[in-house]
DNA sequence: TTGTACGCGTTATCAA
DNA sequence: TTGATAACGCGTACAA
């Protein structure tokens, strides 16, 4: 059937597997490989995308060549240069980003794993980032955990697995564990981490100034007559909890009032948990008469609360969030609440990832990025006078 | 310096590459290729992430016996592969995606481009797909266009070159032209639109049912008294907007109301051109006595407005939104509004675009998934009888 | 200025 | 059951 191109023998033929999409064959006698002109092959094996050897073979040049024009090397004369360059765009031709990154052991790709989508928060820490990424052609492969620890290390290995250049992350509120983080530090990948950062690992940070954000808004709350005032805190292990909880607590110290332990209670971050413990406050025989929430979600749903026990907002109860969530300013009166500058951050994750990346030596000096917040006083917290 | 590892001779050494990061050489004499045992080569050029081929050496087999332990092929001996997965395990071993999908052909990814990032609806589409891709073994390239043509371009044209296997895609509000979608189509890598698709182009879509939703909202609106009621529409070439503004129109007929065109205002879904817009229409010398806005960003900047002029609502003006955002809930008495299935839609367009990629041929009958909407009655629209 | 010949890490085919 | 080796698409050191 087949015959040799060379020595046009028919029995010494056999396959030898394919090149580029097309059947490849060997003569045993003059060892000669072969493939047959396309008008002899009607079996198209798969699809084939055009690559620069497509382009090569057009025209009649190596494939090197070709890759020289296409990246603007010096060496290389104008005409052939035009000549390529047109034949890319006529044929159609789109750079294989995997063989390029195979080669290079770079994606130009850094991975961001977040623990969640559904408040503002994180779209925006994102979009933030992705300006700054993109900016320095760089794509951003986004995760999410979904606050679970199990998916959080799902997310890395994928992240590894597709040989991201860099990591920006904010842990789940189950994470207790951190190897899955130290494997990327392991290969020399760097990590940022913001937001939901630990003590326990991560030389690189960026995270608002949790403390001040709480202190302010816990004073705020005194200055305003508050004198019982509750805290809605997050999970224990995570940082921002921990700060948040430290802000609320030395203000009340700054100001003489006691600090009460029944009036702290440690959520998970949900609304289902914030309603329970929310509840259960307002119901204390001699309940606060503030609350002051981790996050804004948490402080809505006092409001909610408040709402449907009739006690007068800020009258009766004065509420203060943190993030200010785009609800807030919309919700009753207004709730008063911390804002973090989310955008911003992602910004400053992204710069730092970018120098950490270029950077050929891990010389660059460990960092913690601190980013202030801004009290936003609505219609939740401000009572007369004191 | 270096000498030939076969015949000692040092005089016919040349360098020959690099071969696992470390320097090649080839004894020019007997055209013998080596490397120096690791204890000799100071030099370590770049990192080395550990391959197959090092487990391989590590254990004196062959990479396509690790290749196949790692994969659970039947064929291989229950010893060497425990051998092979302790020491993938003990040499922390984990495979390169890219050289996978590069040999395959397959990213096992698929992308997804959004216009925004910033209200709802997008992020729960993207949590919805997550999920199910992520059960199927698929990863998620996230991407925003940002309303840009332009960035859009730029998106298509990364995620090409990224070789995902399939595309979801709602277009921005800029779009008009559809080459770049159709770059995929071309490729063989299945396009499936969502929300903002458009007549022009695209088999496989996944939508909502607009026009019964707005026809609905307006529908209630009638019911409940309101006579003059104005339409603040979406960009013209949205599909979403023809449809949305045809349930208006239809409504209106319906119950033989007259269709003002002074009364509908095409806007470009952004919350300044709302204000404008808005602004305008309650400034009217014969205002509507009730708004049906696009989307919910839209609706609630009529209701801001109406506050700020002192109008009552829903008393002197009726308002209805489209998406049911969080905030339509919290907002004054709550804004009444058309409830989308924001995640179902994720999940069907994820389902859809699966089978189509395990589809070997294109024989997959084209076909528009439309959802159902809920029309969501809160207090911005419901005012004693007619 | 251009071409040759690898290597990047993996899978698949075929021979042993 | 295992081993060689081509192939995926591209960049590049070195030779020509």
């Amino acid at each position: 059937m087949i015959e040799c191109s060379k020595c046009q023998r028919v029995e010494s033929i056999m396959k030898a597997g394919f090149v580029r999409g097309k059947q490849r064959y060997l003569c045993k006698d003059c060892n000669y490989f072969f493939t047959l002109p396309s008008a002899q092959v009607p079996t198209k094996r798969k699809r084939h995308q055009t690559t620069i050897i497509d382009i090569a073979r057009e025209l009649g040049v190596s494939n090197s060549t070709v890759s020289r024009a296409l990246h603007g090397h010096p060496d290389i004369s104008p005409d052939t240069k035009k000549a390529i360059l047109e034949a890319a765009i006529q044929l159609d031709y789109q750079p294989n980003q995997l063989a390029y990154s195979l080669v290079k052991s770079r994606s130009n790709t850094v991975g961001i794993i977040v623990p969640e989508f559904l408040t503002q928060f994180f779209p925006n820490v994102i979009v933030g980032a992705q300006g700054v990424l993109s900016r320095a052609g760089y794509h951003l492969m986004i995760m999410q955990s979904d606050e679970s620890y199990e998916t959080e290390v799902g997310n890395t290995r994928a992240l590894l697995a597709n040989r991201v250049d860099g990591l920006i992350v904010s842990m789940s509120h189950e994470t207790n564990n951190y190897e899955h983080f130290q494997a990327f530090e392991k290969r020399g990948v760097p990590v940022v981490y913001f937001n939901r950062v630990c003590r326990e690992i991560g030389t690189y940070k960026v995270v608002v100034n949790d403390y001040q954000g709480a202190f302010r808004a816990v004073e705020h709350l005194i200055a305003n007559g508050y004198r019982r005032i509750a805290h809605l805190a997050g999970p224990r292990n995570l940082v921002i909890s921990q700060e948040r909880l430290r802000g609320y607590t030395e203000a009340l110290q700054k100001y003489g009032l006691p600090v009460l332990p029944e009036l702290t209670i440690h959520g998970d971050l949900t609304v289902e948990k914030a309603r329970i413990y929310g509840r259960y406050l307002l119901e204390l025989d001699h309940p606060p008469d503030a609350i002051f929430a981790v996050n804004d979600p948490t402080a809505i749903e006092i409001l909610l609360l408040a709402r449907a026990k009739g006690l007068r907002v800020p009258e009766q109860l004065g509420v203060v969030g943190f993030s200010d969530d785009s609800i807030a300013m919309h919700i009753g009166n207004g709730l008063t609440t911390v804002k973090q500058p989310t955008n911003l951050m992602g910004q400053t994750a992204a710069e730092l990832i970018l120098k950490l990346i270029s950077e050929d030596e891990d010389t660059y000096p460990a960092e913690t990025q601190v980013l202030e917040t801004e009290l936003i006083i609505r219609g939740s917290s401000v009572r007369g006078g004191r």
